[in-house]
Formats: C-alpha cells, structure tokens, sequence
DNA sequence: GGATGTCATTGGGTTCCCCAACAATAACCA
DNA sequence: TGGTTATTGTTGGGGAACCCAATGACATCC
C-alpha cells in the first residue's frame, strides 16, 4: 500500500459518501434495485420477469381489461405493455379478446394456465420480498410499507 | 360508457392491483421512480444526471479517489464510471491524473469549478428530496431513512 | 520472479422509462 | 347531424441504469 490517498484505504473507511446515502432518494434506488434483483431472480425460474408478473396479476385482479387501463393502474408503457401482453397470451398465460364494446380496445382476461402460474410467481414473489426485509420485525416492514405508500404516489 | 367490463370504469375503481402494491418491492421501485424523477428534473437544470452528482459528490467526500474505488463505494459499474468521470472531467469539474504510488489508478480529484457546481446540485438535490417527502414528518422521513438504511445494503 | 489480482477501458447485452406518431374507433358538442 | 377531440393499440426511436466478459498495463503475493 503505497500510495498515499483514500482511494487504497478501502478497508477501514467506515462508509464514504454520507451526504448521499443519506438522502431517502439514494437510499430508494439502492433499496428498490436490491428489491428488483430478488424479485427478477425468483421469478426467472418461472421464465418470467417482474413486469410479467404484475401484469399477470393485475389482470386476474380486475378480469378483464384493456391494456391502456392496466397501463394506467401499473403504471407501464404502452409500448412494453403491448410486449408484455404478447408474452403472456404466447405462453399461454392470458387472452386478448376483442372487446364487443368498444373496438379499439383489447380485453385482456387470464386462463386457466395463467392462475396456476400466478399461484407460482405470488409465492416466489412473497418470499424474495420476505428476504428483502428480513432485516425487519413485522411490524417495522409494516411501518415501512405505510411510509413508502404515501411517498410512491406521483400525484393524484 | 357501454362495455360492461372493468376496465371502462377507470374513474370509480379504488384502487386496482391490491395484491401488487403491497408487496415492499414493488412500493419501493414506485417511490424510487419518483425519487429518480424528482432528482433528475432538478439536476438537469445543471445539465447533471443523478449519478453526476453522486460521482462529484463521492469525490469531494473521498478526495483524491480511484474509479474502482468509486464505483465500490456508489454501486457504479466500472463501465459506467468510465463515461460518468468522461462528462465530468470534460466540464471541468473533476481532474483525472494518474496516481504516482499506483500507475494503474487514476486519481480523481474536484476542481475548484466542481466545488462551487456541486453546492449548487446539493440545494437541487436537496430540495428535491424535501418534495419527495413532503408528505412525511420530519420524524417520520427519520424512520424511513432508518429502515431504509437497513434493507438498502446488498450484502457485506 | 512467476502466479494471481486489480485498474481503467472497451464491448455486448437487457430492462425499464419517456416521447412521438399512426389508423381505427369512440365520445363530445355545437 | 357532423365535425372536432380523445382514446386505444401499435410501431418507432432513444436514454439511463444495470450486468457480464475481456483486454493490457500494472501491483501484489508467495
């Protein structure tokens, strides 16, 4: 160890940049890519990715729908629903039924092979979000669900 | 209003996705999104990105630093530490001079122009993590920024 | 002094996000 | 009624953050 700046003391330095891991904002995105990767990593085993997942979701939650809606609810593109929706129906997963009410739009309904898989993905899902905050009592992950709901909504 | 499915009744609908939203990963890739969004839009009125200002602000912290050592301290691929340290050291913000203990390291150090930019994108970033917030007490964003800190760390 | 590791850099790749356009269709309203 | 306005699904282009692998130069370890 020659050198003599804090770059090569790597080890003893307690922790660096405290302004910014201070900030809720930094913390978030450390936070939520942490929360990403176990979820994406769990749900890789079922070919799926995390938006397949809410997207499956939503759809067994409200029946059927049209993408523009579900965009709305998740908050997803319409362009990445259009893919997203085409993976599902191609595996299996969900229908996309023209809707006799309204022709422009898709209803987007799940199978019968979609609430199996769904069954699948809720269980991977729940228990990578356990390991996200296992760190945590119960209440405390409770705590931090309240505080992060009245932050997350973008407006409205 | 003539479809009789769900997705026609946007406007009356609690709340759609139960199941999603409670699940911590997904309410923190929400509140994360907002936080990135909030942050970007304040910094690019400097013309930075957030992970600009974290580098810059690594730096100041850190003094003369490695990139290595940066990108271990911010979670920053060193691929991208390369382009973020480029744009910097192009505005004159950060010097790049190779390290005399260490040849393969370059030192990276703040300018003087960088000091005075980055108490300016500290205020931005400041202020927009106070809208980001804005719901919580002060008592409360504490709380958060605790529990945060404790399921942020990856692994170590 | 030879194996092993690190540093900066380049390259390739994925996911998610955002904006703009389009034709078809629906809703609005004068 | 008819003409404007809005919505829907789709295609297109592009950016930002992430991840993995490889390279040559250089340090470190044994």
């Amino acid at each position: 160890m020659v050198s003599g700046y804090a770059g090569t003391m790597a080890d003893n330095t307690p922790y660096a940049p405290r302004r910014i891991r201070a900030l809720p904002s930094w913390l978030l995105g450390r936070a939520a890519a942490r929360g990403h990767r176990l979820v994406a990593d769990a749900l890789a085993a079922e070919g799926m990715r995390m938006m397949h997942h809410a997207v499956l979701s939503a759809v067994a939650e409200l029946g059927p729908v049209s993408q523009a809606e579900l965009g709305r609810t998740l908050g997803i593109d319409p362009k990445d629903m259009v893919a997203l929706v085409n993976d599902l129906q191609r595996d299996g997963l969900v229908t996309r039924t023209p809707d006799p009410g309204d022709r422009r739009k898709n209803a987007v309904e799940i199978s019968a092979d979609g609430r199996r898989r769904l069954r699948r993905t809720q269980r991977l899902g729940d228990r990578a979000n356990a390991e996200l905050t296992a760190a945590l009592t119960p209440a405390e992950r409770e705590q931090l669900i309240a505080l992060l709901t009245r932050i997350a909504l973008p407006e409205e």
